[in-house]
RNA sequence: UGGGGCGUCGCCAAGCGGUAAGGCACCGGAUUUUGAUUCCGGCAUUCCCAGGUUCGAAUCCUGGCGCCCCAGCCA
């Protein structure tokens, strides 16, 4: 009755079909998504969300959302509101199956006593640095706190007085009692509760003391009937520990956790304290900065939500650490825009030309179409006249042996319009290119060649007199990160500072002025852009450029600079 | 010197005793009104190393080596 899995096998799925087919799990398959709402999901956390919904999907079971909030000092309502946006974005659903660690904290506090009653936890009353000292280190074992062996009674009492809030902060805590000698430092009397007086964003003032990650999650996955578990690698060490809380107190299920390796991408960064810093330094713009690996600034960026699906199937689920390129991503997100994208004309880097044949005050307008491989698309209108903007790169005074698009004496297409030729070229005083003087053939209207002559290069333009002015923000690669890999603490100096440009004198065919905030277009060879949502006003849009195209052109103009 | 993991092409990743899938990247070449797309073709005699078992090993055994995680009253 298992599903036949419709993507790659993993291991976690093997794991999943072992269980079902040895009757291990009574019911439906369930997972869970527990994000912890300290701060904006990443790419990372979707590889875990299209995991963890993916596997409920493909087995007929469901996956829950669980905001892991346990710890009130750094959680909000806001950040958990962003969490439900990220994971709708991205295109999941959790249906009713909406929960939160700390809807459950009665009922943790209930096992907490049963363990208490069972002589399985107590008390400690020592300071934090002398629990520290007390645990012994990776080659030396701990050994038992002098408040290990009180009394059941004692225990109970100093518990129910701590959730009282009849103690200060840090003056006690409640443990496990398991083994200070365990080879495992997770086994050695881990602490379960803590008193702690924050303000909860959900529940307020009503506890003092609040559960630990360890204590918390096996319990909540078993209150909920998860049947795996599926965290990252950094767990495993935890898992004996997971197993232990399900063993030694009466819970309604058995779930079973297993560990997959976490994501890591080549030119960005994702750990959280990092991208923190970033938008409370105000290095960046805010969590849904373009430049961010966030799925906020992603979905303002333009990057498909399909993208991103495909891009966590593609990457696979192991268990050996590993960097993922950045290419890998980008060229999800070229696939699935290159069907998706219209195409529009753009000059970023203007440079002027005016076609001296062509009759001063005359104009035309041409109907392209906005996709090359689909008619579904349908066309637009453009006008043409006697000054347009071509882009800057697409002319050479000098052409190289391999460049062939426009330069003194050549011709070239203008995409859907005419053939023009470089007659003449004006410079400013520096020795500046500012201006061409070309000639056209009228009878290569649209862009055909009814004689049959050939042109070696095809460019895009914007009609001088009708042209939307816009911005366009380029970023440098992707999220402005200067190196393949961002580890140490100085992290902040492997960023690129110049990766935001504001471009202000670009040109836009006048028909993008009715482009929808975050749908993306392709501006032919330039890649594709997406009007910003948050960064336009009305009439003056602001483009984010989503990706670049595959260019072998503009990969090889950049090794002859040497960058 | 403790415990837990991981090591298959530049980066991911299948494979689970029968003679190395696939993707990204890269390199050709064809078509092209985007140097895009599309399309063909190339890209690990070898699976961290060394022994061993076997007719046969990336897959089993033994011993090394390398990398990652763990000493929060964070998750």
């Amino acid at each position: 009755m298992t599903t036949a899995p419709s993507q790659p096998n993993h291991f976690i799925r093997t794991i999943i079909n072992d269980d079902l087919q040895a009757g291990r799990i009574a019911g439906p398959v369930v997972t869970r998504f527990p994000p912890e709402p300290n701060g904006y999901l990443h790419i990372g956390h979707a590889k875990s969300i299209c995991l963890n919904f993916g596997l409920a999907a493909d087995f007929n079971g469901r996956c829950h959302l669980r905001m892991d909030d346990t710890n009130p000092e750094k959680e909000s309502e806001e950040y958990a509101e962003a969490i439900k946006d990220a994971v709708r974005w991205l295109g999941f659903d959790w249906g009713p199956h909406l929960f939160y660690a700390s809807g459950y904290y009665e009922r943790l506090y209930r096992f907490a006593e049963e363990l208490i009653e069972a002589g399985l936890a107590y008390v400690d009353s020592l300071p934090a640095d002398e629990v520290r000292a007390y645990r012994g280190s990776l080659t030396e074992p701990g050994k038992g706190s002098p408040f290990r062996e009180r009394s059941v009674g004692e225990n109970l009492d100093l518990f129910r007085r701590m959730r009282a809030g009849e103690f200060p902060d840090g003056a006690h805590t409640l443990r496990a009692r398991i083994d200070m000698a365990a080879a495992n430092l997770n086994l050695r009397d881990p602490v379960l509760y803590r008193i702690q007086r924050a303000s909860h964003y959900r529940t307020g003032n009503t506890w003092c003391i609040y559960p630990m990650y360890d204590f918390a999650h096996p319990l909540s996955d078993a209150l909920e009937g998860i049947t795996h578990s599926i965290c990252t690698l950094e767990f495993e060490d935890h898992r004996p520990l997971y197993d232990w809380f399900i063993s030694h107190l009466a819970v309604p299920s058995c779930p079973r956790q297993i560990e997959f390796a976490r994501l890591n991408l080549t030119y960005t960064v994702m750990s959280k304290r990092k991208l923190l810093q970033l938008v409370t330094e105000g290095h960046v713009t805010g969590w849904d900065d373009p430049r961010l690996p966030t799925l906020a600034g992603m979905r303002r960026r333009g990057f498909p939500p399909a993208a991103i699906r495909t891009f966590c199937e593609r990457i696979g689920v192991g268990k050996s650490d590993s960097w993922i390129d950045m290419t890998v991503l980008e060229d999800c997100v070229r696939e699935e825009l290159n069907t998706s994208a219209p195409r529009a004309l753009a000059v970023l880097n203007p440079l002027r030309v005016v076609i001296s044949n062509y009759p001063e005050g005359q104009s035309e307008t041409f109907e392209l179409p906005n996709h090359p491989g689909d008619p579904a698309f349908g066309t637009r209108l453009v006008p043409f006249s006697r000054v347009i903007y071509i882009e800057h790169d697409d002319f050479m005074a000098e052409p190289s042996k391999k460049f062939f698009r426009l330069a003194p004496g050549r011709e070239v297409r203008l995409r859907g319009a005419y053939f023009i030729r470089c007659d003449e070229v004006v410079a400013d005083g520096a020795g500046n290119v500012i201006e061409l003087r070309c000639s056209y053939d009228p009878a290569s209207r649209g862009g055909a060649s009814p004689d049959g002559r050939k042109v070696k290069g095809t460019i895009h333009w914007v009609a001088a007199d009708f042209a939307l002015a816009a911005e366009v923000r380029l970023y440098d690669r992707l999220f402005g990160v200067a190196m393949p890999g961002i580890g140490g603490r100085e992290f902040l100096d492997d960023l690129n500072p110049g990766s935001a440009t504001v471009l202000t004198r670009c040109f836009l065919e006048p028909a993008l002025s009715q482009a929808v905030p975050g749908s993306p277009f392709q501006f032919e060879r330039l890649g594709y852009f997406c009007v910003d949502p948050e960064a336009s006003t009305p009439g003056a849009p602001v483009f984010n450029r989503t990706v670049t195209l595959r260019d072998s052109w503009s990969r090889q103009a950049v090794e002859e600079v040497g960058g």
